[in-house]
DNA sequence: ATAAATATCATTGTTGACAATGATTGCCAA
DNA sequence: TTGGCAATCATTGTCAACAATGATATTTAT
């Protein structure tokens, strides 16, 4: 069993042991959600005594906030909640692309058995929820977030689990939550997950890289059209 | 022209203006160069008498050498200087692989023509340097990190530049540092990346990334083998 | 009226003291 | 002697005050 819990990227963890860490969380979560609007320039002190904190912790969460990249500060002239911009975006779905890509191939490499057996369920139980819901963005998003999430473990690169989870998604839920409700495209994402898996079931290392960097490539076709439609 | 210089893989800058950033450049210099030994434990009041500041900047450095992976802290036990393993060092060479290969990639379709000829010049120079200096080490490795360096450029993403030179690299200059001096393989080296460059200057893709990519794949297998060796 | 110089202010950088938490050690009892 | 408990200590977490810096506004001279 691996200690890491399935839900590990919903990482609010609310009971974190400390002041910075838990500001961290909340600062993050609020950030994502837009409650922070991008651009907003951030002040220390405000923040502080807005979470009810003082300046040490604060300042080390916000640190922490820039390591990931949803802050940008500036040496002596202050920090402001990052502005996403397409071509930021793209640099990301490219990195990613990359990265999954890989991992996708080390998965079909390395997943054992029983795990792939435990994918194909997971897919199955997402064909169920589509039809059920309807494909409702929320469960589709999740469904997505789990599938990219195994094939992470799977390749056993803690450097790749670290990047992939701890900052490129972080960017794109700001993203998605930020630009509305994407088209849902949950049938043909389910279709391309269905290849993946099973081009990792046959091992087959190089069709599991390619499929997942198409994959990925074509979510980036469609959330690239959305943001420029946006800021026509 | 880029405003960042060529020079920037040696980012020891002593001007930085402020003292987390200073004692952040010292501590990494530091660690790298082996002087603090792997696996030391960190304890913030004697580092910042060492370094002569106090404990809210030095903070600041440890947790920014934490995220990129150079100090490893553990939950309650304090933090200590990270001990490379040959998992973590494959890890680190894999992720490598996809990144640069897919800069590559992106250099054959981005890189200016006016910069493939510098890049070919850079080669040329390469080339004289090593009948000159028999492949001295120093000289090799420098010549190396350029080459990579100006193909992360000319890769136009942000984001794998700066985990590339932020991260991965920190990491495989202080494996390198620490293995002692490795094989002179400097004509391969510049063979390959003669070849790279050769892809890149046809526009061909495809075939810059997986020359990239065999080449640090390469020089994963004769780090692996050194590093097995030492800890037979 | 405008541009330069200067004074003021808001904000970040830095510090040393204080609090809380785990680890260590020594003691007591079985 | 040894196992568990308690007191102590080392170390990290947190805080509020102070210094330094860059931005802003104001004044003054041309």
């Amino acid at each position: 069993m691996n200690a890491t819990p399935l839900t590990a990227h919903l990482d609010d963890n609310p009971e974190a042991p400390t002041l910075a860490r838990r500001s961290f969380d909340s600062i993050k979560a609020d950030i994502i959600s837009g409650q922070l609007a991008q651009g907003t320039k951030i002040v220390e002190s405000d923040l502080a005594l807005k979470y009810g904190i003082s300046r040490g912790p604060l300042r080390e969460a916000i640190h922490r906030l820039e390591q990931i990249k949803l802050i940008v500060r500036v040496p002596h002239a202050g920090s402001r909640v990052v502005t996403l911009d397409v071509k930021m975006m793209q640099d990301i779905y490219t990195a990613r692309e990359a990265l999954e890509g890989m991992a996708a191939r080390l998965a079909a490499r390395l997943m054992p058995e029983v795990e792939i057996e435990a994918l194909s369920a997971l897919l199955d139980q997402h064909a169920d929820g589509i039809s059920e819901t309807e494909g409702k963005a929320y469960f589709q998003r999740e469904g997505d977030i789990d599938f990219h999430f195994r094939i992470a473990l799977a390749s056993q690169n803690r450097w790749i689990q670290e990047n992939l989870h701890g900052e490129l998604y972080q960017l794109i839920r700001m993203c998605r939550h930020q630009s509305g409700q994407f088209p849902s495209r949950a049938q043909a994402a389910l279709d391309q997950h269905r290849q993946i898996a099973d081009a990792i079931a046959r091992r087959d290392e190089e069709l599991a890289e390619l499929l997942m960097r198409r994959h990925i490539s074509g979510a980036w076709q469609i959330v690239k059209k959305i943001l420029e439609d946006q800021n026509d």
